[in-house]
DNA sequence: GCCAACGTTGGC
DNA sequence: GCCAACGTTGGC
């Protein structure tokens, strides 16, 4: 089983936004990045855990965890040409952008703040990609050993 | 294939 | 709202 971090912005789509929805599940559309896109569609296998991660908000930091229930399938919000997410280069023959299912397994009992994390970012989350400058992947992997310390912060 | 211009991300 | 970082685009 493989770690993740998966960034969305609350305002967009939140961690009560997916609680709401039936099944505590949906589809993660609108990934436009190539790298993040290769990490879902070559590396997500079901099973694997992700951190459910809040970005450009007031107060970043990860909020839950959740479970990849459905590999990689094509994203259908590209075919469509009225979704922000519209991309001509994608086809349903050939789709250039996938996404995956998560379903939410549980909120945080508070949220892991980022600033909490960088805390620890010259010590054991040495090499988190969150924490590196610039960083703007939205789908990340995530250490193992990562993951457990992480955890052991909630 | 280079690289400047441009758009997006995301912390602050 | 600002701006640094960085990916993408397109002219050459």
């Amino acid at each position: 089983m493989s770690f993740w971090l998966m960034k969305s912005e609350p305002e967009v789509f939140s961690i009560d936004d997916l609680s709401a929805r039936r099944g505590m599940t949906t589809c993660w559309d609108g990934v436009r990045n190539y790298q993040a896109r290769n990490f879902m569609r070559d590396r997500m296998r079901i099973g694997d855990r992700a951190f459910f991660y809040h970005s450009n908000c007031p107060e970043p930091a990860i909020v839950g965890i959740v479970e990849v229930v459905r590999a990689a399938y094509a994203d259908h919000t590209a075919f469509d040409r009225r979704d922000p997410h519209y991309d001509a280069k994608s086809n349903r023959e050939h789709p250039t952008w996938y996404m995956v299912d998560v379903k939410l397994e549980r909120k945080l009992a508070r949220p892991i703040t980022l600033d909490a994390l960088k805390t620890h970012a010259a010590g054991a989350l040495a090499g988190f990609l969150l924490l590196r400058r610039g960083n703007r992947l939205s789908v990340i992997p995530v250490a193992a050993e990562h993951w457990k310390f992480i955890l052991a912060l909630e």
